[in-house]
DNA sequence: CTTACCATGTAAGGCGTTACATGATTCA
DNA sequence: TGAATCATGTAACGCCTTACATGGTAAG
């Protein structure tokens, strides 16, 4: 497995503070984590499959409530290798929005499409907003329990942040459309 | 060829206003549109194939300069695509952040580690942040020439705005970080 | 003369999605 | 009883990157 590939890296990550079943990290990953690396089931069970066969997680099985579970837990060698991957540099810090890509593309067309466009990205994001607002406020209360909420809290933040931009751009580019005259 | 690739729509719209080769596309992708869709020339020449293949565009080889090459052209059948596939919503509006992923996952990790990301990414930002602010200047003043450069214009400005963002969560994270005691 | 740039492509393989497939439990 | 949620996985296939491979021209 290559130091290219990151989902080992998340589910690593996630694996480094508890225990969790596949089905977990697939949860975790819809949630807070979905802003800035989303993954779906196959990705993840294979990736865990993978770790399993490197040695970066131990699998067992469990049954609760009659159901059977299986239960992935980091290793020694997993931590170094997130430990390692940590340490170094991010180098892909990747943007891939539709939207931008229709407006951009947008100018040939009709005017009204550009503008559904944006109408469309800001009712999202102001969808999202109230969502990113209650995690700020709640990792605010507990930032000073551990650094590990307090670097969660710097990520609620970010989001907040962009979300906000991005509701100001809409804002300010619908009235910009508005008022062109060609 | 399904509609869920986005690649050859954004060929598909480059050819929109002018022919291209293979190569000069990839500058368009290595300028303006790398900051929200980025391809490499393995995808490009093999888009452009199929793109051949499906009569959405067509080739033909000229010589300039003793050198030959390859000149791609949108057919109708090609506009038809683009113009359907514009007046769809987006589906996906991705953010794929290393860094914030490794902020993420660095409270457990020494302080010093995420303070060093934090400035990483803040110094990629400075640097992109002019070559940015060049492009809004330069299509704020043709922006009356035609829609394709108003909605240029407002792409720019949205890499300006979130850039400017950036830099900001930067400067307060970095605070954060450093006025945390554990 | 050599570096940068112009110019085109292939092949292998990794990564990841979608759709399919199954079945138990909990709660209204 | 039926919907939602818990729970795990496979198979096919598409997309894209990396590395490889080649060679001409322009400019210093």
């Amino acid at each position: 497995m290559a130091i290219e590939k990151k989902l080992d890296c998340v589910i690593l990550g996630l694996l480094s503070t508890e225990e969790l079943t596949g089905y977990e990290i697939k949860k975790c990953m819809s949630s807070v984590i979905k802003y800035f690396w989303s993954a779906s089931y196959g990705s993840i069970y294979q990736t865990l499959n993978q770790l399993v066969e490197n040695e970066y997680a131990t699998k067992r099985e469990a049954i609760e409530n009659g159901r059977t579970k299986i239960i992935y837990r980091i290793t020694e060698k997993g931590r170094e290798y997130l430990r390692v991957w940590l340490s170094i540099p991010a180098e892909k810090n990747e943007l891939r929005f539709e939207t931008i890509l229709k407006l951009f593309f947008g100018g040939s067309a009709d005017k009204s499409i550009s503008l559904r466009h944006l109408e469309d990205f800001k009712q999202r994001t102001v969808d999202e907003l109230p969502i990113i607002e209650k995690y700020v406020e709640d990792l605010d209360k507990i930032k000073h329990e551990s650094p590990t909420n307090m670097n969660y809290l710097l990520i609620a933040l970010f989001g907040m942040k962009i979300f906000n931009t991005y509701l100001e751009w809409c804002e300010e580019s619908e009235k910009l459309l508005k008022d062109y005259n060609d």
